[in-house]
DNA sequence: TGTCCGTGTTAAAAATGGTTAACTTTTCTG
DNA sequence: CAGAAAAGTTAACCATTTTTAACACGGACA
């Protein structure tokens, strides 16, 4: 499971400096909030913090918001940012990408549109190479989720799209609850009765398969969901 | 600098469309340009043709730019893709993000701007990458889609126009999935059952031709499509 | 303690895919 | 333009995957 990417916030309405960070906390992101384009500065600067994108307001007091932008690229010649603006005025949406902003946003804006945005720029700017030869561990039996194979005492088992779907998503909850209905709209998009029988037919197949680990369990939990418990 | 970047812009309005042609080319941009989806998704899928940015009207007579980019992302995970829109509803801008849309420009805008997120976009977007180039390596074998030639241990092996388009597909979208319905309409232009037929004919043609890498697998998922597994 | 509901398990049915070969269409070539 | 060769489609048969059905079990709760 991948960190939560660290956005650092520089906006000097308090309303709206709060309103976003509650927002973006919510939505998985860690958030650090500064009221001023020094405060910014000094913050990128603190070699305790890193960050995966920066969101500033144009206008601060101290430091205003293309200054702070002009200076972090220095800085970082990659970092991604983009603007929150009051103005929509031309000029300064050009000045903005001139510095290197990924993107502007005048104000007012809607927070969905926002996280649209912020989830583009940061696709776009970490792309994550998918990894086909991961390899997990689950107690001592080695799952590779990308190639849908599980390696058995017996030789490698190749996994059928469903199990392997299914069984990817325990893993990913290992020792917590895995909701019953969420499992069944991921793997097969809709939770009807008939699907949650086949979802409870998968689950003994992942159980026969997994009992080469005598410390593996597929647990039921009445009327919740599963929860793949793998004692060490 | 490389050769001139290629962007397909897709525009009915035939002064806008004009204009931006015009203007584009003068920034040093290859454009194409057509009236409608479906002349977009046709001139897409043409392998004579390769794209590094499509620029999609959303109102298009045929076929609206949201289901173009839709069918477009099915085919090409990673092209960038920007949306103009006369509409600026939120609701239509994260549908469009939500197809995987790398911008939203609602009209009326300037030019400069669009240049300037034209930019942004491309600068982010992987320059080394998927776009096939003139030769390809699938594993250890290399693979000219343009010449439809694909270089075995035994010898140099000519491609039929149909293995080439599937392959060319499946390549495109290695290790990742590649939508049944999607391939059988890039390449057989419908889905209907006997071509589905045809195709998994063609999968079997292409299993046996890449049999000669052992890291490589056509891998089926059940319903949904098939995924070219390169493992290193 | 009996009944209901959710789950466990197995088996059969249905859907989808793999492969080969026959057949049809298209393209090449004399 | 005819015949051959290549490409593409359809058919048939078998294998695999998924869904549905059937029956059993066990916990929750009146």
């Amino acid at each position: 499971m991948s960190t939560k990417r660290k956005i650092l916030l520089a906006e000097d309405d308090e309303n709206l400096g709060r309103l976003l960070s509650t927002f973006l906390n919510a939505k998985g992101f860690e958030i650090e909030l500064v009221r001023n384009g020094k405060a910014g500065y000094e913050l990128f600067n603190n070699p305790k913090y890193s960050f995966d994108l920066l969101i500033l307001d144009v206008m601060m007091p101290e430091m205003d918001g293309f200054t702070l932008g002009a200076e972090i690229r220095e800085l970082d010649k990659t970092i991604p940012f983009l603007y929150l603006s009051a103005k929509s005025m031309k000029e300064d949406k050009l000045k903005g990408f001139g510095i290197g902003a990924d993107d502007y946003i005048t104000k007012p804006f809607s927070m969905e549109e926002l996280l649209a945005r912020i989830h583009v720029i940061l696709k776009r700017s970490q792309p994550e190479q998918k990894n086909i030869q991961e390899k997990v561990l689950v107690g001592k039996i080695a799952y590779e989720p990308e190639l849908s194979i599980l390696h058995l005492n017996d030789g490698e088992k190749k996994l059928t799209t469903k199990e392997n779907l299914l069984l990817r998503l325990l893993v990913k909850n290992q020792n917590e609850l895995l909701d019953r209905q969420a499992a069944l709209r991921a793997v097969w998009g809709d939770d009807n009765y008939f699907n949650g029988r086949s979802m409870d037919v998968y689950i003994a197949k992942l159980r026969k398969l997994l009992k080469d680990d005598p410390n593996i369990e597929i647990m039921n939990v009445h009327g919740i969901g599963f929860k793949l418990l793998v004692k060490q």
